[in-house]
DNA sequence: TCTCTTATGAGAGTTACTTTCACTTCGGAG
DNA sequence: CTCCGAAGTGAAAGTAACTCTCATAAGAGA
């Protein structure tokens, strides 16, 4: 396995490894293989110009094995995983904060976490992201099934409204639309200005009513 | 070609046609021809249980023809063309009206429009597209585009801000996740409530300040 | 060391989509 | 009316993303 790899925060990984069963170490390091190599490809010579099959043999896979950890080739770019971590600090927020208060405290939490831990791999996967249409579609997809599903639990929970009210639905939509504005905006900026402080800017617009001149 | 189909006010559309060149004629018959097959097959049968084939086979044409008329399979079943509509009422709005009042109006002309029309094809149409996970993908990858194109267009030319401003792309990005919100809701009451009515509630609460209890 | 479970690889098959090329048909100019 | 160019169409072969099946190999537990 080649080792000419952008290695993201590898020592942190390792030590983390250390501590599972061999099987799911070499489980976690073969997923982390087709991903860096696939995201190297893709950056390299376009998402549509690289074939899976070109991604298998860099990785040294065979392509079902590439299905069996990828149902598409498109999840390859979308690993998110941290709903959690935004569900956890929503929950820790007292009750007297406002539910968009502690959204944005929540989102505070979670977004530097990613941002700082790998921070370079990340822009590229947003970039190609927001760079092929394919992949735009499925992000957004796996937004609304996830972190969206995941807001509209915890607004329901906070509130006392039925998660099918459509107040929860409507709050949570317009969220997840002013995430994607931030999103956008931060790329159009190059990654050059805070993401975070972007989301909270936006969240907090959002809240204000989103005044126009 | 069989003509038991549903016939989406057939009358109006011939009378249309028949100012047309022959050529655009059956251009537009072929392309109708096809959106009407396949949603019948798509509903009766699955949108992926359906192949292309499948499609070309109940429609009379080859498979090469139906990819001339349309890109992929899944555009079959998006074909909105109602922003020209938006933004026409949009602009004709009073100087004084504010931004959230306008694309209030606006909508409330062209949801109408369209719901009033084809109402049963569209709730097919709908429903698939809130059923099959790639065709959601691609609807948000539509509106993104389209809709959302032409309200930042609105706005910024309205408010004199730029269209890069993060308060332009805040706003339509919000009013763009409460649109999703609320084409879920009628969705989840099975198309019983008013889809008008509900997204003009959806753009009040918005411009509200989304307040939560 | 011997199973038993589970990950993997090889290969064939399906389907969406692309490309090319020859054929037909329509619309207009003379 | 007729011919000519433009444009729609179909047949067929090709590519790439998946899917399925089955045989093999490698970790886990006794």
């Amino acid at each position: 396995m080649s080792t000419s790899l952008p290695e993201r925060s590898l020592e942190r990984f390792d030590e983390y490894l250390r501590r599972l069963p061999l099987r799911e170490r070499k489980k976690l390091r073969t997923r982390r293989a087709i991903q860096d190599h696939a995201l190297r490809l893709f950056t390299e010579r376009g998402y549509g110009a690289t074939t899976v099959d070109q991604i298998c043999a860099a990785a040294e896979i065979s392509p079902s094995t590439f299905f069996r950890y990828f149902p598409t080739k498109e999840d390859v770019v979308l690993d998110d995983e941290y709903d959690p971590i935004l569900a956890e600090v929503f929950r820790a927020q007292p009750p007297d904060v406002s539910v968009m208060d502690a959204l944005r405290a929540a989102f505070r939490a979670v977004f530097p976490f990613v941002y700082e831990n790998e921070r370079e791999p990340m822009i590229d996967r947003v970039r190609l992201m927001m760079a092929e249409p394919a992949l735009r579609a499925r992000m957004f997809e796996s937004m609304r099934s996830g972190t969206l599903a995941v807001m509209v639990d915890l607004v329901s929970e906070r509130t006392g409204l039925d998660r099918a009210d459509m107040r929860v639905q409507a709050f949570c939509w317009a969220v997840l639309g002013v995430l994607h504005s931030a999103m956008y905006t931060w790329l159009d900026s190059d990654a050059d200005v805070d993401l975070p402080e972007l989301v909270d800017q936006n969240l907090k617009f959002l809240g204000d009513g989103l005044p126009l001149p």
